[in-house]
DNA sequence: TAAAATAGCGTACACTTGTACACTGAAATT
DNA sequence: AATTTCAGTGTACAAGTGTACGCTATTTTA
């Protein structure tokens, strides 16, 4: 193992990846993008594409994979702003913001797979989204006291309105971002008010029967 | 006017638009079309699509607004439905929900677009759904007495959700379909809800100003 | 009725695409 | 030291792409 010639195989491996990344733009989706370009930006030939990808579709899941730790990231740098104090949806939603802008091209990536062509693509975006929602969920659940379900409502809802938000920011002005953000804001509060409302309801509900 | 020219000039033109409608599936997007393709399921000579448009951006556009006429539709069935008394967010998700069953690919189309590679595409997107937002946002503000600002943040939160279930509809077998509405009803229950709660302790704050 | 306009066709061309195949040189294995 | 493995190359080909151009047949206009 490591020997000279599976690390350089590696690296041409990460040059194919950062080369399909490096083409994706606003107008640029992956599935316009061709395995010669690829090969090409990466300074291949053709041909050698195949030595690491038996076809672009496995390129492309291993994008959204590694959309996928992106997202992770972006999670933990949350966690650590919110455990600072603050708002917790104010700092979430302006923390996906900056995601966003500084990765514009990989939160692309995953909206546009996620309603695409392939079968085998939406289902690793959504798998990814899940992960995102589920941790969320757990931690609804905890500092809210939630019901499982009422947290896994409100966490999915969460979710689809910030991702929401974040495919709109892509199409605007930076000055109207600011709009959006608290357009934003507002909105998640308006879930969270009424999953607890809600949820309160129901346990009182369910206290009632027991008597 | 309407000439025998003219006549068939628009019949074939139905027929371009019939078949680009026709290719569209799941795994099909309306991007991996080719002009060839479309003209030949036509029944045309390839360049035959020319004297109708000028490319295949002009033919997507018309289709995007096809879609938008048909999302208006889906608008009015609902509110006839409501006129008849029930649940107003139950209605409007067995609704769209029966939409997207029977105008899957019409859907698709949409949801691609809203974040595919063309900036005119995704602006009439936009737009489609911008429209759907303001006419339910109107709804909310005299049936709900809302501020009209809230009542907005409540319709786009509400349009974001439904849109987002109707995609996952597109993916999962029927049985499961009943359980994603039941989840989507009770989404639009919290934001509703969010949205009243909050929406009274603002006019309960301008009040206390005003004295 | 003669002339003009035009929807649709067929041919042709220059490109791009994925990938099969045989080859090379260096690393890994024996 | 001899042999095998294999990442990367270059050539080649069939298939598909958009579209320029000239032609035809029929409708529309003059």
């Amino acid at each position: 193992m490591t020997g000279v010639r599976a690390i350089q195989k590696e690296k041409t491996r990460r040059q194919l990846i950062d080369a399909a990344l490096g083409q994706l733009s606003a107008e640029r989706s992956f599935s316009s993008l061709s395995l010669r370009e690829v090969a090409k930006e990466a300074g291949l030939a053709p041909t050698s594409f195949y030595r690491h990808f038996s076809d672009m579709d496995e390129l492309g899941l291993t994008l959204v994979d590694e959309a996928g730790l992106t997202l992770r990231q972006l999670m933990r740098q949350s966690r650590q702003r919110i455990e600072k104090g603050g708002s917790v949806i104010q700092i979430s939603v302006v923390t996906f913001m900056e995601f966003i802008e500084s990765n514009g091209n990989i939160f692309r990536l995953l909206l546009r797979e996620r309603s695409g062509t392939s079968a085998e693509f939406r289902a690793a975006v959504s798998r990814e989204i899940r992960y995102f929602t589920l941790e969320l969920c757990d931690y609804l659940q905890h500092a809210n006291k939630l019901t499982a379900e009422v947290a896994y409502l409100q966490a999915n809802a969460a979710v689809t309105i910030v991702f929401n938000a974040g495919a709109d920011a892509l199409d605007i002005e930076k000055k109207e971002r600011q709009q959006l953000v608290e357009a934003t804001i507002q909105q998640l509060r308006f879930i969270a008010r009424g999953a607890s409302e809600l949820s309160a309801r129901v346990k009182q509900q369910n206290s009632d029967d027991d008597h």
